[in-house]
RNA sequence: GCCGCCUUAGCUCAGUCGGUCAGAGCGGCUCACUCGUAAUGAGCAGGUCGUCGGUUCGAAUCCGACAGGCGGCUCCA
């Protein structure tokens, strides 16, 4: 009986009108397909052994697709799950959906996981992968589920509030439609192995998993919430061929690689001296120039765009801080205060409430305004122990901090100039690729609702303007205004969250702050927030794991180092040195006992942009040579030309 | 802050069952070597084994507290 019209698509995407009999699946569909692991039922997801009705619209969902490794990870947490339990009876189960590269599943168990136990699972979940179970879906009611997750106190608790979709609980119970359980089958027997409460769709069988790794297991709560008791959390990775899996694990040691904290180390760039204290960072010489001259270069470019300069104290007394907001609002994230002539006086927080007083310091007009104040402000906060994490996450941070104090009408141009303004800058560190995210009224606000929404608009329009792709994270924005986050994907294709700008109108109110218009009222300025590297230390982290501790030559601590063939080519070296010198660059004449071949070594291991050789035939040529970091060399060249390159490229900004 | 792990020389790390276990490489210093594109050789110096307390005849080693770090969670520039 040929009763079944579908239209199906192959995973080219070509259209096919199919009349098949009843009881065929998807899986009959795809049965020539490889690498088809699920169906797109009329757009839904599900799984191949679905059985498509007249009319029904069915597309192959493959394995290397963003949605069949979702399906792939999330098969490979059930089996994960299946494995802890055979080995840990007594361990309940929380949620464990696919994430980003990979997938987790959390357990409540009676000790923590250690490695061995890892490695156990991992080799269990190898068994259950070869056994090639079948994932069979069956609805039930919710009392029957119930009922039968009686011993399963968390996912009991799922069922209860089932409905509340958009957190990852709901990929175990999804929203509205009938509960579903997966059972894990044997192979042979049919026999029940395994069962979860879940959404679905899986994989056919357990050996649909190619190629998988556990990596860690931590704490994490259930639900997220630190109200709530602390769950063991595996986390694992899964991937559509051992090929990618191993794709995958060298992007990690890439990672590890470029691990700021270890370049910081391994270039002599800064430290974190434990007698300091906790998420509070020294920068040695190197680091210096390297910092310095990113605040030089941005110094420039905010004086060329309209920025004035201002400097304020690190302290000041409580009543500043009441005044702003901060200590009813922000209080939890500030360092205690000082007691002294009866008052107590607080390290800040932020730098706002310095530059509003300064604005309040005279009576402002129209005529000045958008009035721009920057200043690289020091600040602290008060981090949890457990997330201060080398420069990204600091206790002690220096904003690139400004105020931009503007009238109403100057706001969207103002907002939308801004925006352009820092693309162009970070740019010129040589990142390319941004996405903003607009974060909007969180629920602990101040202020009123149609502020909010005018502030909001003006900066979807900032970001509309500059043509950013773009998210909306609702509720996510700070409690005095929304904002938006600039994130840029690094060389390694990871986001860091850096710049960010704020629209806020509580603090003109609070602080009092007015301008005379033309027609000689006066009226409140908008104020915009904005901090474009975020904070010097986090940008200066990002750029050493961008580059890989291999910075341009512009930013590079030891721009040239001269490398003597032997000591009688030192005074040689060190004349074309003095002159580079001359010429603004920095430049080192390794003049130690080494041998040649070792200078070299060090200069690489350093990734120092230009090593500049010289030995008998450069000095008979008036030539030096040079070897760059890639490891290729230029012999001969004569030295005002290599000295042109040096300077050219400093001045340009441009990686070598 | 919470869970787990870690802390031995400037750095990276050995150190078994509590009893010559204070060790190596790199780095530093000294001497010799003077070399054409990623480690020349020899010698020397460096450590209250994170801190404090406990167990023990005896602690780098076992226990506890604290500090710092690492991986996550929560939070966030």
């Amino acid at each position: 009986m040929s009763d079944v019209r579908l239209t199906v698509l192959d995973r080219r995407g070509q259209r096919i009108e199919r009349q098949v009999t009843t009881g065929t699946t998807a899986a009959d569909l795809y049965r020539e397909e490889r690498g088809v692991i699920a169906a797109r039922l009329n757009g839904e997801l599900r799984d191949l052994a679905v059985e498509p009705r007249d009319g029904d619209t069915v597309e192959p969902v493959t394995v290397d697709s963003d949605d069949g490794r979702s399906i792939l990870r999330h098969s490979t947490a059930h089996v994960l799950a299946q494995a802890v339990q055979e080995l840990f009876p007594e361990a309940k189960l929380g949620i464990g959906p696919p994430i980003e590269n990979g997938f987790y599943y959390d357990f409540d168990v009676s000790r923590p996981f250690n490695p061995e136990d890892l490695k156990a699972i991992e080799a269990r979940m190898r068994e259950i992968v070869k056994a090639g179970q079948p994932f069979a879906r069956r609805e039930v009611g919710d009392d029957e589920a119930k009922a039968e997750l009686a011993a399963e106190p968390y996912k009991l608790e799922l069922i209860g509030i089932k409905g509340g979709a958009g957190d990852e609980a709901s990929v175990e119970v999804g929203g509205g439609d009938a509960l579903t359980i997966y059972d894990n089958l044997d192979a042979k027997s049919g026999e029940l192995c395994w069962k979860d409460l879940c959404r679905g769709p899986h994989l056919p069988t357990t050996r649909h998993i190619p190629a998988f790794r556990l990596l860690r297991s931590a704490g994490a709560y259930w639900r997220g919430s630190e109200n709530n008791p602390q769950l063991q959390r595996i986390y694992g990775t899964a991937w559509e061929s051992r090929g990618a899996l191993d794709e995958h694990l060298k992007l990690l040691a890439e990672a590890e690689r470029r691990d700021h904290r270890r370049l910081g180390a391994e270039l002599d760039l800064f430290s974190f001296p434990p007698e300091i204290g906790s998420g509070l960072a020294v920068f040695h010489p190197k680091g210096g120039i390297v910092r310095r001259t990113m605040e030089d270069y941005a110094r420039r470019r905010h004086e060329e765009a309209g920025y004035e300069f201002v400097y304020s104290p690190h302290i000041a007394r409580s009543t500043l801080f009441e005044t702003s907001g901060h200590l009813q609002w922000y209080a939890e994230n500030m360092y205690p205060p000082m007691e002294m002539e009866g008052a107590r006086y607080y390290p800040k927080p932020m730098n706002c409430p310095f530059h509003f007083l300064i604005y309040r310091s005279r009576g402002r007009s129209y005529r000045e305004l958008p009035l721009r104040l920057f200043e690289f402000g020091t600040v602290y906060r008060y981090e949890k122990s457990g997330v201060v994490h080398g420069l990204t996450r600091v206790r002690g941070l220096t904003q690139d901090d400004s105020h931009i104090l503007c009238t109403p009408e100057q706001l969207s141009d103002e907002l939308a100039s801004l925006m352009a303004f820092v693309i162009d800058l970070l740019r010129d560190f040589g990142l390319t690729e941004f996405e903003a995210e607009l974060a909007t009224r969180p629920d602990k606000y101040v202020g009123e609702i149609a502020e909010w929404n005018t502030a909001e608009a003006a900066l979807r329009h900032a970001i509309e303007a500059a043509d950013l792709p773009y998210v909306v994270a609702e509720g996510e924005g700070a409690f005095y205004a929304p904002k938006i986050d600039l994130h840029l994907r690094d060389a390694i294709g990871r986001r860091w969250q850096i710049s960010t700008l704020q629209v806020d109108l509580q603090n003109a109110r609070l602080f009092d702050l007015e301008y005379q218009a033309a027609d000689g009222s006066r009226q409140r300025p908008w104020i915009i927030h904005r901090a474009l590297f975020g904070s010097i230390e986090r940008f200066f982290g990002i750029l050493l794991e961008h580059y890989a501790g291999a910075l341009p030559p512009w930013l590079a601590p030891v721009q040239v180092v001269g490398i003597p063939i032997s000591d009688a080519h030192v005074p040689y070296l060190e004349q074309a040195a003095g002159r580079l010198r001359a010429r603004g660059i920095r430049v080192e004449v390794d003049a130690s006992d080494e041998r040649m071949q070792k200078k070299i070594r060090t200069a690489q291991t350093q990734k120092i942009p230009y090593m500049m050789l010289a030995g008998d035939r450069d000095v008979a040529q008036k030539a030096v040579s040079f070897r760059y970091r890639n490891g290729e060399q230029r012999n001969g060249v004569p030295i005002d030309e290599a000295i042109e390159e040096v300077v050219k490229v400093v001045d340009a900004r441009i990686q070598v």
